[in-house]
DNA sequence: AACAAATACTTAATATGTTAATGAGATTTT
DNA sequence: AAAATCTCATTAACATATTAAGTATTTGTT
């Protein structure tokens, strides 16, 4: 990390007259209780979801893809056709960001698209061979890293993580 | 979600010839050996991480700031004041992303920076008056809307959670 | 002191994230 | 059936992510 830094800021510059030395106290203790900016989940998902991704990404860029392009390789690998609002919730990346993703990687050659003949509105997206082929050479490679990765946490507390993080992902706000 | 879909690929073209039951029944096996889009644990923490910002977007839209935004007046509203450098640490944002970031709060009155006198390749950056006056006000609603996404979950699990996360953050690839 | 190497930040180029608006096609309502 | 409504995908506009290259400043070497 880095050196830590000197000073808090408490927030507290509307606050009641008191003598200095109780202010001081009151402060104190105000910041102890307060939530630190490093106790925050979602940075901490942030975080980890970074340290993970540095297992893969070499071997992507490698290949010339992004993990959005990869994401989306995988998954229509596994479920072979896919409509775009399929396609999007699976992978997690909205309908914008997905048409710009669907297009590069269409003239790359990767899959191609066609219009759902019962509903004109829908697109139907599927691998091409060629990209068949270039995930049966990435996969062994980042299944090999996604090992790495897993083999240095315990089975418990892997399981203990998709449970909680399952968890997480079925709260509404 | 979304209906599940019919069909599978199971990746082995290149598969020696056998008897088709056989070959169905050893694909089905590989198939179910095979770990699923959904259990990357990447992509969980993405979701994760989603699910957890939806409870505060509204809130900061209406102030009109961005996550990132968010992240870097929370950091200097703990710290006073800090180099770009540790800043990005701290956020988990990268520099070039940060000089924007930075740029459009400086020019929206949000924060102010000044050259370290010792390094003048240093920029030390820090809040306005403004900016704290800003953090008092949206702080509490955001606090509170922690505190339901936190109440949904009992206390061990969110320590586990945060052991969890913290353990897989200090991995090294 | 002069030079090479390292550091902090910025710029550039491309890809994606995010919200709002649009256009075409299906559904519902009247 | 025509109008209003809804849905899916795309476009637009701006912010951020990512990698590479560039600039200025500092440090290390000789």
């Amino acid at each position: 990390m880095f050196a830590e830094p000197k000073k808090y800021n408490t927030a507290t510059t509307a606050d009641t007259q008191e003598h200095e030395a109780d202010q001081a106290e009151s402060l104190q203790r105000k910041f102890d209780q307060m939530r630190k900016f490093n106790d925050s989940i979602p940075l901490k998902l942030l975080k980890a979801r970074e340290t993970t991704m540095s297992f893969f990404r070499p071997i992507l860029q490698e290949a010339g893809l992004t993990e959005q392009q990869w994401r989306v390789i995988r998954a229509l690998n596994e479920y072979e056709e896919l409509e775009s609002k399929q396609l999007a919730e699976l992978c997690c990346i909205l309908s914008p960001s997905l048409t710009g993703i669907i297009n590069r990687l269409e003239s790359q050659g990767h899959l191609k698209r066609r219009k759902s003949t019962e509903d004109q509105r829908r697109v139907l997206i599927s691998l091409t061979d060629q990209a068949k082929e270039l995930f049966k050479e990435l996969s062994p490679r980042l299944e090999g890293r996604y090992g790495d990765l897993t083999n240095q946490i315990s089975k418990e507390k892997l399981q203990q993580l998709n449970e909680l993080l399952s968890e997480i992902i079925n709260l509404e706000p």
